[in-house]
DNA sequence: GTCTATATCTCGATAGAC
DNA sequence: GTCTATCGAGATATAGAC
């Protein structure tokens, strides 16, 4: 299990390390010496396998972020009913930031620096993958339409409301949890969560004799 | 106007030019430095004053999330009408944020940092003024449910969509235009994600019919 | 490939003159 | 109150032995 074996696969376990750390602390908070610590690994050879900090972090939004737009592109599966594709849509959204504590994370700490390597990494795995934001999100609100069950909403809207509606309580939960006080389960509460965006999405507030 | 005045307000300029810098670069990206320079001051004053950069940062804080509060706290108003009252409030919520880009910044760094030195600020704020998130909030929602006019939602899940939704858009604009393409008219843009919000959160994406 | 040792730089903070 | 000068810590990065 020790790192120094031949054929060793240092590299991936310092790619591993640092999208935990990126993700923790950030760019600019994120160290090299703690990312060599935690890897069990000399400092140098960060230096050695990935030149500087800047094209680590790079590396690392490149990896993580084809395999999340894989596993993406898999689960999201349109179905005859629209409720049941929206229902789907948003479940697995949720279970994906669920699952991958750091995904929140890596991606608002970009947004807020600017957002210009994200959007190479994006740029790169759409040439690769064909896989992009508007093509995950479109065809569920044009399934919908086509069948007249929806109202003629903006597609862009309705992707930042979706996409702010799912992050937020990942990001915010420290907060949230200080004012409102610690829900008791928390895997009852993301199931809760899935249902309050799914029901507003489709119902809103107001009820339906309305 | 130069700072080296007799009864100087350098002070309050460091202030003023901390609040746009650590907005802009989160409290680890921050140079005292630039702070400095961004304000016509030696860098010395800034400890001289602040005695840290934590401690000006702590004081950025209050001073910023005070101001907003009250602000809140002076526009919101219940309406007689349930959706009038909400119509308000999400006008009101994305017209703060928008007058003051730093708000989402901060805060978004800030919970991205664990968020304690935002807990604290809070505290204190709610403790001057009986201010707080829930004390805004739950009015709205008990106002429209007492007339019987919205399903009994839960106030932590609509008020994490709600926050997720106005506050998405101001973070994640460069991300989005990369994506979908940049609004020909930003102001008109900002109207369009509020009817966008207040319809969803109304009414959902189903038609009437349904 | 992996290590030790170190260069180089930048940051936050302080001492002390004025 | 405001400045100059500087300290000491800690960061990334590199040189070179093994």
């Amino acid at each position: 299990m020790k790192s120094n074996r031949p054929g060793s696969d240092s590299s991936q376990k310092i790619i591993d390390v640092a999208t935990s750390v990126f993700a923790q602390d950030g760019f600019n908070g994120a160290r090299m010496k703690r990312i060599a610590e935690k890897a069990g690994v000399n400092q140098s050879l960060l230096h050695y396998y990935f030149h500087s900090k800047e094209k680590l972090y790079e590396e690392v939004l490149f990896r993580f972020f084809s395999g999340v737009c894989l596993s993406l592109a898999n689960h999201l599966t349109i179905k005859a009913d629209p409720v049941d594709s929206f229902k789907n849509f948003i479940d697995t959204y949720l279970d994906i930031l669920n699952s991958r504590p750091e995904l929140s994370r890596l991606m608002l700490f970009e947004l807020l620096e600017g957002g210009e390597r994200l959007m190479r990494v994006i740029d790169r795995i759409f040439a690769e993958t064909g896989v992009s934001p508007p093509s995950l999100a479109i065809p569920f609100l044009e399934n919908a339409r086509k069948k007249n069950l929806i109202r003629p909403v903006d597609p862009v809207q309705t992707s930042l409301s979706v996409m702010g509606m799912c992050l937020f309580y990942f990001i915010a939960r420290p907060l949230m949890e200080h004012v409102w006080g610690k829900p008791p389960d928390e895997r009852k509460f993301i199931e809760q969560r899935k249902k309050a965006i799914r029901d507003l999405v489709l119902y809103g507030v107001m009820k339906n004799e309305q």
